[in-house]
Order: structure tokens, then C-alpha cells, then sequence
DNA sequence: GTTAGCACTCATTTGAATCGAGTGCTAATC
DNA sequence: GATTAGCACTCGATTCAAATGAGTGCTAAC
């Protein structure tokens, strides 16, 4: 007995050699083109005989015991583990970057708003690939102002416009009692430009305010209306995150996560934006780096069952938000991390190209 | 046998008599509630012991032959017929239109942007009736110019905001090759405005473009760039008109939804902006009214197992959308019709209230 | 170390039996 | 003539057991 727990082959292969390796994978390949348990035999088949059937069973049981495959029950093939998947997945971390394949139309030119090009490249991974795809509009981690511009579109009706850092720009329009002639709005405008062009919200201090209130004069008035919207506008969007979602139903494409109860959740999940931000909240690790979460590792109890690849764009000026996938944890985690490598790319280039 | 037929009662009732609807309507409220089809017996319980199990049967068959309630199967209980439906439907929309219930905090206030109202009403309204909400951004029927002003906003880049009629503000920043002094923007804006102001895209003809080139001497080119960029701006609003769907993953509540074939094209349908323009889109008949469609009388395929309620909105200067829930044939109509009548009533008097 | 062979396991499929909610019809009753 | 009690019948849903078969672990032979 207990001389017997020494032959134990688990207890000492603590490496997985490459005999194994081969067979993880192959595993990990079958299951992700079937979606069903894949058995010693399969396996056979599928390495050209080098092996037998009985031979990959004893490595499978190794491989059982070492935690990569797991058996849903006795009489089934196995299915790779969330660390089966994590050795896959680290494996193709590690290949070389290149290899960047053309992405159809990215239509990029043309458009004005970094909303609708957000919301047409969501739906155009989930097209491609076939997943569930989610990108977060940018975070703006330092709201420079830019340039603001007051007018009076209406009797009464003031007009203020907020061009901040990175060309994102913001409308308001109020109503005011205080009537200004054209020139005294020239004027105002010309204050308000020269006094807070080039800084953030944090940086508005007392004094600057009250320096302008006493350039602003009889105006003083305005000057608080537009600090307060301005403030409003800036704080608004640090606030409400936006998050768009495209091809959620596309799960039905997998049995595995496309029965009632679990599809109901995850549909809920990618519905409500307040847990999809935990998805694309957590960066700030890696630069541009490319994360992948295999099931539990997300976090999310409605993706346990799934896997989720996000990456993080950024378009200069500390303009960033994060682009994601998520599929079952057999997706195919080369053409993810290859398509969002691409995206990635082809977003940089083209923003940086309007920049210009 | 020929005797027989002349007995046959179908033929002869024509009218729903007074019982025949007691009953029509004590079917359709008990299937509402459980979603199952249902029985004489349990009719017969329902009303009160008026009439026994056996008499109920009679009635009922009498409701089938007439088209008003269906079997699933022979020895199940019957449920409504889209014609039972929109009986029922047709009775209460005749209803007064009084008791505006309370909407929770609508929240209208100091949100500028349509848009984010709009999608927060989509929330409130699905969160409310448990059905799926979807309301249309407003389509500008006729666009008028309001308020043109460029800005240089970064050496070589101009900002073009567009004020349309009902403050819809538009954003362009294009690049500029010419340099224009403070002073020669100044006239330019002055130019614009004065020309342009209170016209219709389809408005702004030859004529005066030629005359605004002329007075815009060496500049002629701006005011090329100007009004292509106008045009644009107006034709991209007017062409892809948006949606904002919510609650779509409510319908996993109604089991008649749900199984898997349905809730997978059902929840792709409303992914997809492009058939639910046929929903929203067909507008133009009832004025504010609201359109009740069962089953297949919306002519969306995926739609056929459910009922769809449309309201059109309109916050004045022809400014209008439409809201719209979706859910199972069975739904509340009792409720959803109040409700919507009270979110109309609501978003009027927000918007004309901002308006003052 | 590898492999053939075999007993064993167990989810899934299949089909028969049973259940029961609900109907339609007939005959008795009001 | 309208209402109702009673009963035979239908048919989906449920239950249960047997059959199926993919896949395993173990042993013994190569």
C-alpha cells in the first residue's frame, strides 16, 4: 500500500514533459472545435498513432491528477481545466507579436465622434469573431482644458462648449437672466480662454476663480454659471463610464453556456453596465498589455463559465479605455488575442493619423 | 347529419354576448397571470360558482369556433388567439385616460443631453413593466438652422458647432489649411448666421451659397467646407436613427419566451438596429397615439410570439421619436398602456419646461 | 515503457406504463 | 330551452427501467 503511494506517478512528475504537452494540447484543441469531453481514443486518432490509446490514458490520468483536464463524470472524456487553459493561453502570450492580418473597413475616417467609431468596432469583433465583444469609451485621466466657447444661440439661452484635451468636446446649453452684448461676450470669451486654457479641473483653484470674477466684473455671475458647467460636464463623464456591447447573443453559438439559466445570467451581466465595469476597470497593470481571465479568475460569478480577453487602448494624451471579449472558456484564444492585437493597432494608427 | 349543422351554435352567434366575454376575459387574465393555459374548471371556480365547469366548456367551445381562444393541444386548457387579444386590448384602450399614476424620479432635470435621458427612460421602463423597453432618438423631421459659430480651437483646426432647431448641438473639429484672423472669424461667424439661420438643409440652394461665397471674398473656401460639413452632419443624424433598448433579458421571465430557440432570436432581433426601425419606424398614422401589435400583426418574424406597444413622442417643433415595450402576448397591457401614457405626459412636460 | 484486452462506470437514449388535466358528448334536471 | 352532472376519451407530461455506448482504470503481455 503505502510502497505503492511511492510509485504514485503525480507526486513526482511535477514538470509536464513534452509527451505531455503534445497531449494537453491536442485535448485542449479537440474540446475547443467539439465543445464535448474528448477521450483517450480521439486523442489517438489525432497524433497519428504515435501513441495508443491506453498509453495517452495513463498520461491523461497524470494529467488529471497535475490539475490541467478535469472528467465532468466517470464515464467521460475530459475537458481542460481553467489551468489547462492557462498553460495553453501563457504558451501563446509568450509568440512573437507579428503576423498583424487586415481588418476589414475599420471606417475610421470620416466619422467625428469616438462614440460611433467605438460602438461599430464592438460590433465588428463580435462579427469576427464570433464572441461576445464590450469596449469601454476612454477614460480621460487628465482633463486638460482645451479651449471653451461661450454663445448666445437664443434670447436668454447661453451656449457653452468645452473642447477638452484629446478633442472630446461637450455642449451645454443654459438658460441666463443676465443679458451681455456681443462684445461683452467677446471679452468674456477671451477671459475664460486666457485664464483656464491648458488646465485640469483639479488645477482651478480659489484663486484663479476669484481673479477672474474680479476681471469678469459685473459679469462675475457668468463666470460661476460656466465653472459650475464646465465642472458638471467634466465630472459627468469621469462619472458614468460608457460601455458598449455587441453580439451578446452570439453565446447562443455554444451549447455550454447557452441553456437558460446560464444564458439569462450572462445576458443580465452584459446588460448592466455597473458589473462590466469591474471587467474593464481592473487595468491600469499592464500598459497596453493584453489580459486573459479564465473563468473564476474574473472576478464576475455570471462569467465563471467563460473566458474573458481584454486589451487597453490608448490614443495619446492618457486617453484610454479597454476593449474585451468574452466567450467560452474554449474560445479561440489565438484568433482573440491575433484580432485584438490588430485592432489595437489599427486604432492607434488611425487616431494617430487624425491627430496629425 | 345536415340537420345537425343547422343546430351548430358557431354559425349563428355572431356577437359576444355578455357571458361569452365575462369568460373571454376571466381566460385571458388567468393565462396572464400564470402562462399556462387554462381550464373550465378553473373558470368556473374564478367566477364564482355563476356557472358550473360544464356550461364554461359550452362557452368555451362556442370562443374557439369563433376564433377568440385556441387549444394547444386536445386535452390541454385554451388560451388566447391574437383575436382574443386585441378584443381584450381594443376594450381597454377605449378606456378613459385618466389616473396619471407617479413615475418614480424621472430625473429629467439638469441632464443636458437627450440621449442619456433617453436611455435612462429605456432603464426606468424596462425596470417597471419587467418587459423589454426600446425607444428611437428623435428623428428631426424638419432641421432647421438655429446657430452656426467656428472656432480655432488649435492652430490649423477649426470647431464647427452646429445648433439645430430643438438644441440639437452637432460637434465637427476639421482640419484648415487658410488662416483666418481673430477678426476675419468674427465676420465669418457674422456671415453664416446671418445667411443661413432659420433655414432647412433642403433650403439652402445655390443662390445663396453663391451670394455667401461672394461675400466671403478670399475665403470663399471656408464656407465650402462650412456647409459640407453642415450637410453632413444633418444627413448623418437623419440617416442612422438611434436606438436604445433595455431590459432585454427580462423576457427569460416569461417562460413562453425563453426556450432557447426563441430567446436566441428574439434577443437578437432587438441587438440589431435594423429591424426594429420596421417597429419604431412605421409611425406617422395615430398622432400621439399608441399602437398595440399582437403577435404576427407587427410583421417582425422574430416578434410573433410577442406583443409589441408603441407610443410616439414628440417634444414640439417636430421634434418626435418612439417608445416601445415588448413582451409576451400575455403582458399587462393594463399596465404597460398606463405607464407609457404617463411616461409621455412626463417627458412633454420636462421639455417644456426646459423649453421656458 | 508501451499496448492489447477486458471489466466496469455512468450519462444518455429509448420506450412502455402511468398519470392527470381537460375536453366533448349525453342524459338528467331545473 | 338552458344548465349541469357524469363519463369516456385524448394526449402531453412524468416516471421508471432497460439498453446503449463512450470512455476509463487496471492487469498482463510484449
Amino acid at each position: 500500500m503505502s510502497a505503492n503511494n511511492f510509485k504514485r506517478k503525480g507526486v513526482r512528475t511535477v514538470e509536464l514533459d513534452e509527451r505531455k504537452i503534445t497531449i494537453l494540447k491536442a485535448i485542449i484543441k479537440n474540446y475547443m472545435d467539439t465543445g464535448e469531453p474528448v477521450g483517450s481514443r480521439t486523442i489517438s486518432k489525432y497524433v497519428e498513432s504515435k501513441w495508443s490509446s491506453a498509453t495517452i490514458r495513463n498520461e491523461m490520468s497524470d494529467l488529471e491528477e497535475m490539475g490541467y483536464i478535469v472528467q465532468p463524470h466517470t464515464s467521460a472524456g475530459r475537458i481542460p481545466s481553467d489551468k489547462g487553459y492557462r498553460f495553453y493561453v501563457d504558451q501563446i502570450l509568450q509568440e512573437k507579436n507579428s503576423e498583424v492580418a487586415e481588418i476589414q473597413e475599420l471606417m475610421i475616417q470620416r466619422v467625428d465622434r469616438l462614440e460611433s467609431v467605438l460602438k461599430k468596432l464592438a460590433k465588428l469583433l463580435a462579427r469576427d469573431t464570433n464572441y461576445a465583444a464590450l469596449i469601454s469609451g476612454p477614460r480621460y485621466h487628465e482633463n486638460k482644458l482645451k479651449f471653451l466657447q461661450l454663445s448666445r444661440v437664443d434670447e436668454g439661452k447661453l451656449l457653452i462648449v468645452t473642447v477638452l484635451e484629446g478633442n472630446l468636446i461637450k455642449n451645454t446649453i443654459v438658460p441666463v437672466t443676465e443679458q451681455l452684448s456681443d462684445e461683452e461676450l467677446l471679452n468674456m470669451n477671451i477671459l475664460l480662454n486666457s485664464n483656464l486654457n491648458g488646465l485640469t479641473i483639479e488645477e482651478i483653484n480659489l484663486e484663479i476663480i476669484s481673479r477672474m470674477k474680479q476681471q469678469a466684473g459685473s459679469h462675475a455671475g457668468i463666470v460661476d454659471l460656466v465653472l459650475s458647467h464646465v465642472a458638471e460636464v467634466i465630472h459627468a463623464d469621469s462619472e458614468d463610464l460608457q460601455i458598449y456591447t455587441s453580439g451578446a447573443t452570439n453565446i447562443f453559438k455554444y451549447p455550454e453556456l447557452s441553456d437558460n439559466q446560464k444564458a439569462s445570467e450572462l445576458l443580465s451581466t452584459l446588460e448592466h453596465t455597473e458589473t462590466l465595469k469591474d471587467l474593464v476597470g481592473g487595468d491600469e497593470k499592464g500598459e497596453t498589455g493584453i489580459q486573459v481571465y479564465i473563468g473564476e479568475e474574473s472576478q464576475v460569478q455570471a462569467m465563471r463559465d467563460c473566458s474573458v480577453v481584454t486589451a487597453n487602448y490608448e490614443l495619446g494624451e492618457g486617453i484610454r479605455g479597454t476593449i474585451g471579449i468574452i466567450g467560452p472558456k474554449r474560445m479561440d484564444y489565438e484568433k482573440v488575442l491575433k484580432t485584438l492585437r490588430t485592432v489595437m493597432t489599427q486604432l492607434d494608427a488611425a487616431f494617430k493619423k487624425e491627430e496629425r
